[in-house]
DNA sequence: TGGATTATATATCCACTGGATACATTGAGT
DNA sequence: ACTCAATGTATCCAGTGGATATATAATCCA
């Protein structure tokens, strides 16, 4: 790719979405613009039409992008509460792509095929983590919604500075307790 | 005091609030710009920079008025598991109020004491209605912390699509049984 | 009373935004 | 080798938050 300068970037999409996570980092209202972006790849900020269809589709591809380095991070957690560390790790990690990720409306979740599969993918790791094997499908169902329910208000609530989450790995143990999925021997 | 009606073109200060609080429900997304606004009410839209520094101080006042609101409403609840289903339906009626009143920052809270005022006014009241009588503060404040975080992850949750909640009613009473403030007899 | 002061509203400008249209360049597929 | 669809650029537009300067109305004080 050291070639002449092309006019052709070669991949734009991934190199945006690249871009865009670097500048939702830096900012992360995730007011960024998509001149400032397409400043950044060194191209026309016209070009980033031609891979999106508008803001609101790059902000969807991204999220989509999160949920599936998400999913990922959680799979290699084996247990409830190490999961439910890296869940709260990651949003306060990076807040401005995990308001990106829960920020879409159910709509378009549905209407962007790979962010669907995406939050699948991360719903489908939570079950396989989190519930009670062996239960059915609604009970299991049900206690990760109590436990996401929990980290997710959580989050927003610690994002407001309503509440001092005094560590990860601290909040998961009692978040656990509160869902009653705690393991027995850890209640005393 | 109250012969504040006849200014020049009104009180714009609260009738600009007024407006906001359409605007706002009229778009969630809370999207609205300060020109439509001014459009509305007549007025040129730099008139309301005599009123409000900008545009975030803007939202921050009516965040205010929104918890002041909740505060309300909530007062009127005796019981937590009325307490939180008011909760929930004040979320997802008036979901672009609620987006603006959770959607400000710390800083911003604690630097706008008319908003400071009316979230600490929220919280009073939810210790008053749903922390155990007697306990000590910290104990107390740790009971709405877990309310709360069910309840605001929840609502976060239902607006993403991630969940179907039956009803407000039905809800209540599954978060307080998850918080393990329900009463004993309490089965789903 | 009436003139000055102060609060409020307007007029006009600015840099910047998302998006549209029209055109230029390129490389893949026949 | 030559299309031609995909990709990138140039330019334009209406709309945005915000700044500066100016006009007008309300209040205070001689």
């Amino acid at each position: 790719m050291t070639r002449r300068a092309a006019y052709h970037h070669g991949d734009l999409a991934t190199a945006a979405l690249d871009a865009a996570l670097d500048l939702v980092a830096e900012d992360p209202s995730a007011s960024f613009s998509l001149r400032t972006l397409a400043e950044r790849l060194g191209v026309a900020h016209r070009a980033l039409y031609n891979h999106f269809a508008d803001r609101e589709a790059l902000l969807a591809a991204l999220a989509a992008r999160g949920f599936a380095r998400l999913a990922d991070t959680l799979a290699t957690v084996p247990d409830p509460a190490g999961f439910l560390a890296a869940y709260v790790r990651f949003a306060l990690d990076q807040p401005g792509l995990y308001a990106v990720m829960t920020g879409r409306q159910y709509d378009q979740i549905n209407a962007t095929p790979p962010l669907r599969a995406a939050v699948d993918r991360v719903i489908a790791v939570a079950l396989d983590t989190l519930a009670t094997r062996g239960a059915d499908d609604d009970t299991r169902r049900r206690e990760v919604m109590r436990v996401w329910m929990l980290a997710h208000g959580a989050i927003g609530l610690q994002r407001a500075g309503m509440l001092r989450m005094r560590s990860a790995e601290e909040f998961a143990i009692e978040v656990l307790h509160i869902a009653r999925l705690a393991p027995p021997e850890e209640t005393k």
